[in-house]
DNA sequence: CTACTCTTAGTACCTAGTCATAAGATCTCG
DNA sequence: CGAGATCTTATGACTAGGTACTAAGAGTAG
């Protein structure tokens, strides 16, 4: 295992890579190296030492999560609502939101999107999507900002539905549309 | 911010919880007591100190760094596939899936499902989804199974449509239904 | 042989703790 | 009101996994 300055320093970098969790002591034993060298060899290299980088990696997680937890809440920003009116959203189509081959946008956002809007705009406590008509009329790419419109078309309190129709435009060019019908309780 | 001690452990746990990359120093100036009461408080609540909170967290995220990317590209997991035929997916309803309120789970996680099966089970570089027609016939609840079963119904090659169905069981039992018209390149 | 790089060693210091002990402050109950 | 229990704070010794700096020995090239 004992090499020369450059070779060793090449496979110090990909082994903290592959695994960060490495404490330059471990570097040493597996280089038969001193611990010295090890740190001369970080700082050469500029790799923090591990604690730095166990938080950048869970640091990153913790980003990852707050992006991943609006999911849970309304996809998009509301912009403007009128209960059992219409309401306006925006989502602006990230990396994470994309077919890495194409850039194209996942349909699922799209119509997440439009369905939790759809959601919201309810004056209820509980609804939920019964039933949904969707069209993608065009695809729509990474960083473009999709405009969805909900508009309360009909409540039927009879049968406990209300129906929704969602429009989603990028630069005033329909990009969606959704007619849904959703249950709602009559618990109040 | 000076409270009694339940109060105060209650708080603690859930401010480290919200923000484990927080310090004893930080937390002891937050609730105006002394460093050794909020050690004191962590041992009791066997709450670990930062460096290994950071450390776990930063574990998960390497843990499901493989998990996450197969998440990325489709939602739920695929058990069986036949291209152009056939494809089955579970997923599985966690807490970040479900309203708070009631614990059911938000049409379009089951919608997403649904369609990333769709546009897996097309033998093509570029599937894309044009319209879709679906019901929720159940809903479903937190920590359910979901397995989704698509069927290629019709490929028609000259206007480079597929159409694939979707449905959903919990226990055999159905929870959603949808039809999925398909765009799909010409280019293979 | 000298000059240079590379490697190793050692010291002081740092953070964010643990563990144990002791003592002061508060509360509770008889 | 006072004693005992509980809670809080302080102190000291020790830890991992480092940084920063100085110093010295080994190996090699010119």
């Amino acid at each position: 295992m004992r090499r020369n300055k450059k070779e060793r320093q090449a496979l110090l970098t990909a082994t903290i890579n592959e695994n960060p969790f490495v404490t330059d002591e471990e570097l040493a034993e597996k280089f038969k190296v001193s611990v010295q060298t090890i740190r001369l060899d970080r700082l050469e290299l500029s790799i923090p030492e591990l604690r730095e980088r166990i938080k950048t990696v869970a640091e990153k997680r913790f980003e990852d999560e707050v992006r991943s937890l609006p999911l849970d809440e309304v996809i998009g920003e509301i912009i403007d609502i009128e209960l059992d009116q219409s309401a306006i959203s925006i989502f602006d189509v990230k990396e994470e939101h994309v077919f890495k081959r194409n850039q194209i946008a996942r349909g699922h956002h799209l119509f997440a999107q439009a369905n939790s809007l759809a959601v919201a705009v309810i004056n209820d406590e509980l609804a939920l999507t019964a039933k949904a008509n969707i069209q993608f009329k065009r695809s729509v790419k990474l960083n473009e900002r999709v405009v969805a419109k909900a508009r309360v078309s009909k409540i039927d309190e009879n049968i406990g539905r209300t129906f929704v129709e969602v429009t989603s435009y990028v630069n005033n060019e329909l990009v969606f549309t959704g007619d849904f019908e959703m249950y709602r309780s009559k618990t109040n």
